[in-house]
DNA sequence: AAGATCAGCAACCGCCAATAC
DNA sequence: TGTATTGGCGGTTGCTGATCT
């Protein structure tokens, strides 16, 4: 690869290819308060785009690209972070599973997350697990794996989690345990998950080649996951991933102002601030259904081969943060077997 | 306690399509 | 119409903190 500088945090560039008395002085690696502070003051002011001359405008000796990527993806008032939900997760594993490595298009329907983020989930998470089972991320055994143990092992502790917090809130009676049964019946182009909770509540969805339906959407209360939210369809002309979530939340002038404040009360000792804290409660309101249903027909999945067989996962115990346990592990092999 | 290894993630790169001139 | 610039995307790198030995 072709070096142009160094990546450490104050290093001014060593340059092997200099264009331009300008390149001279373009700075890499990780972002200072200050130049941070300098760009959203400057975004706040006049707004994005134009990032070469907005990089030259603001004083940042910073490439264009540099700026238009430190914005979308750390400084923009709407990004979410934290760790990946049990429900993103899922989406993102269906999404993947529809659109391949299609990160953006992905990140569209991830309210708040950015596509780096997913592709970082993917390649530290997913891609992980496939090197643990020694087989491809992209081979069928793999996808079949995720699609039918580790899907509705997700769905299960959805339900699992939401049981448990109704069953606390109901009574403070004991929480949920992972006992409840998972079943997946697939009938041409419909896909059914359906589970007992632990109130012995029958829930179910259905993903067609349609829209996702609920029935009896216990799976739907999880606290993280309530209110509404607003997305830009795929088909839009304002589909990319800087317009569709751009300004919705919050004025930007607003996020200079927090960020001030923040910062002159001591708040962020390091060099990445997280301005978007303050924005985060904006985005603990986001719908989960609204997130997978949309009017291209998402959570659709790919055709599966005729008289699969039900999968009861009441008996893999996982009930730790890793799906990819001893015990899954060896179903993971079973299943394998019977399927190649 | 110290070095090695791992995991997570911010940031960079090259490529390409869209847009501006 | 051709060229330059900009923006977007997916792939990759390397820094840093956590964990292991």
């Amino acid at each position: 690869m072709e070096v142009k500088g160094i990546r450490a945090s104050n290093s001014t560039t060593t340059t092997t290819t200099i264009q331009s008395e300008d390149e001279m002085d373009l700075r890499r690696g990780p972002w200072t308060v200050d130049e941070d502070l300098a760009l959203i003051n400057y975004i706040a002011n006049h707004g994005e785009g134009r990032w070469n001359s907005l990089a030259r405008s603001a004083g940042l000796k910073r490439t264009g690209k540099s700026c238009r990527l430190r914005w979308l993806n750390y400084l923009r008032p709407d990004v979410r972070r934290g760790n990946i939900t049990l429900e993103e997760q899922l989406l993102i594993l269906e999404l993947h599973g529809r659109w391949g490595n299609r990160w953006s298009k992905i990140a569209q329907y991830l309210p708040g997350r950015t596509d780096n983020e997913i592709k970082n989930y993917w390649r530290t998470r997913v891609q992980k697990h496939a090197k643990q089972l020694k087989c491809d991320v992209n081979s069928k055994q793999f996808k079949d794996a995720m699609r039918y143990l580790w899907m509705p092992r997700l769905v299960e502790r959805i339900q699992a989690a939401a049981a448990a917090t109704t069953t606390v809130a109901a009574a403070g009676s004991p929480t949920a345990s992972a006992s409840a049964t998972t079943t997946i019946t697939t009938n041409n182009n419909t896909t059914t998950y359906n589970y007992y909770d632990n109130n012995n509540l029958n829930n179910s969805f259905e993903v067609h080649s349609g829209n996702m339906m609920v029935r009896n959407p216990t799976i739907m209360n999880n606290n993280n996951f309530c209110g509404s939210h607003s997305y830009t369809p795929e088909n839009s002309s304002t589909g990319a991933s800087s317009d569709s979530f751009g300004t919705q939340v919050s004025p930007v002038s607003d996020l200079t102002q927090d960020y001030y404040s923040n910062v002159t009360a001591g708040n962020n000792n390091n060099n990445n601030p997280n301005p978007d804290q303050y924005y985060q409660q904006a985005h603990d309101q986001l719908s989960f259904l609204d997130c997978i249903t949309s009017p291209s027909g998402l959570f659709d999945f790919q055709p599966m081969e005729p008289n699969t067989p039900w999968i009861n996962l009441s008996n893999v115990g996982d009930t730790s943060n890793g799906f990819w346990n001893v015990e899954n592990m060896l179903l993971f092999q079973q299943f394998s077997d019977n399927n190649m």
